[in-house]
DNA sequence: CATGAATGAGTATTCATTCAT
DNA sequence: CATGAATGAATACTCATTCAT
């Protein structure tokens, strides 16, 4: 985290941090620290702005100074997760040369970030705004991802590495499973994102009958 | 449903509810139906106790005469869904002679339900607050009907009808693959169970591989 | 209990109680006997009408055929241990021949009757009204029981029996000590009426100087 | 409290306080000023929170800044009641030599204080609701009393000036000639606590026997 | 900008009382 | 008269947001 606001303060070169500008990234990233501690365990709905600016040695009307309300700060968790972890799954496609290779590339990685990041998991998982939207299956980050894939399993499509099937389906279909998976992984004693993700890609490529 | 209807329409005839009797079914019903609509509408999280019985013309202490809180009315919509459903469900599945009946008799029986019950699926759609559970994917009733589809999934390995992988994630992404393909039907215009369920036990019998 | 309904049936001799008006008699004395159950136990304010309709086999609008609101049934019950208690301290006042048989009697009578009716004491100490009203030193049977001592109290002073002093004074005091004695009686393991009465006896005859 | 106000002041003058800890105190105040007109007129059952806030010109929150809750606003005006007249009594228990001035200082300082502060002998009147509990004989503060001079009551009978008699009911009664004789004097239409005390005083050291 | 107290609308729940049966 | 469900006013308490300092 120290690294991440260093980082920051170092890219403005030119016209070096002044130690309000340092204060203000700061705070911000203080606030979510604490949101993405808070929201994991409380959930979205059960978190109060007071309980994220408690885990602060900031006061209350700060947090105002940073985020609208609530929302957006789930929102900018969200988002920073979801770039995050986009990047990491397109990279992956990218350098794959066969569907297969598509597939189980991207399923690794999905499972191995969240292996390694429990604390995001848990955020992902207390999805929720308050239009009822479950985040986990149609959140913005999500839904953009999904969206990406798509584009790649289309082309895969086009070039016949893959036998031509509803590629919303199929989309819909690797998303679920990543989804379910991801949810018996975390919960076992411990995660071998390498098993969950050999499981699904056999799935894909050939299914399980006997 | 009908069913149901039919029913307590019959039991009328033999059995004369007494005009206190009738307006008690009627007001529960009122507020069930009520609720279903609102927690649909602003998911579980979103809902208040107002919310329901504002829908109805009853008075805000009634509401306790009949759930103790948002959250028993909650857990009586589900239950009443999740048995209907894990009923039909266990019938379909013992009716299959092979593994892919299982599978296809499951996925039509469930795209089929939703489709011709969309406020059901709002319904399902709508989670959980406080704890970040997430009913899709972990109310009691989908644990339920998980688990018992998980063993007939055991015995049917033990059959050897299906080769042996592990039942757990095979369940899993079963029900992965459920969830994700009737969001996928559900906001496409004119919703096709038929196709959907084709998909998804093509993929599970032999992948997609070209 | 039983006996009391009996003989207010039975002073209907002319016109023989019918099952009526033996329900009538017996519901009141229901709602009496389970008020003053649950008025000892969670004192006046903790108590709603529905505590006390609900240790009866009435069902809740049947209460209001009987009493106006709480704050009756408290006052009936009130009244009711108030006379019994005054009649038993006139008594004891008339068989006084001297000033200290007077107050002897008076404790000896007032004390054992809560020993004995450990009960009446619990509802005694519950007392208040929503007007803040204190019944132990305020409540109407305790000033008339109160009022009744003084006319005996100024009769002794002109008849020469005790020294002349403020008579209200003697009689707040008299009070006083009888209050606080019983509850340092009833909070010990045994009460010991006899002792009571002989200690605020001879404080009153002669004080306790050494 | 003629002295508190005083040193409040004061501190003004050395360090001022704040605009915000000014007001921070200014609202402390004023809601416990409200809530001791409250108590005294609806008793502590009677009154709720919305009748202490709407006496004073802030808004409902606000009461939560300085208090959990009712029980809480009381105990604290009770607290310093209670302290400031043990204060005042032991006070006048060190000061005496025998056991007739120490009642008499005691009774003198008791009638006095109230006659003074008759705002906190009606909060003194009100009492509690869910338990039960008397605040008149059984508040912690009463309690606390009382058993200081048990105390001094005991050493004065070990030294001899007073017979040996119970130390508990003699605690009891002293107590219990207070608060009915306080009562007395209160509800005449003018205080007058030097004859309270003098009656109280002869009546313990010699009784009112002729 | 930071602070943290003040605000007051909002929510769950209770309970005395009424009234149709 | 008995019943017990319906009513809705009332209460405690929370929390997002504002704003004076």
């Amino acid at each position: 985290m120290t690294l991440d606001t260093q980082s920051i303060a170092d890219s403005f070169v030119d016209k070096p941090a002044t130690k309000r500008e340092n204060n203000r990234a700061t705070n911000q990233e203080a606030i979510l620290s604490a949101a993405r501690l808070v929201f994991a365990e409380l959930g979205y709905g059960g978190t109060t702005v007071r309980d994220i600016i408690r885990r602060t040695d900031l006061a209350t009307g700060t947090f105002y100074n940073y985020f609208d309300n609530k929302e957006q700060v789930f929102l900018a968790l969200n988002t920073q997760i979801g770039e995050e972890l986009r990047a990491l799954l397109a990279q992956g496609r990218q350098q794959a040369e066969t569907f297969e290779q598509l597939i189980a590339n991207n399923y690794l990685t999905y499972f191995t970030y969240y292996a390694n990041n429990p604390q995001n998991y848990a955020l992902t998982r207390s999805n929720r705004g308050r239009d009822g939207a479950n985040v986990n299956l149609e959140g913005p980050q999500v839904k953009a991802g999904l969206a990406e894939m798509q584009i790649d399993i289309e082309q895969a499509m086009a070039l016949g590495r893959v036998s031509k099937v509803d590629a919303a389906m199929l989309t819909a279909a690797v998303g679920g499973v990543a989804f379910s998976l991801l949810d018996d992984m975390m919960q076992r004693d411990t995660a071998n994102p390498e098993a969950a993700a050999a499981f699904a890609t056999r799935l894909f490529m050939s299914g399980i009958s006997s």
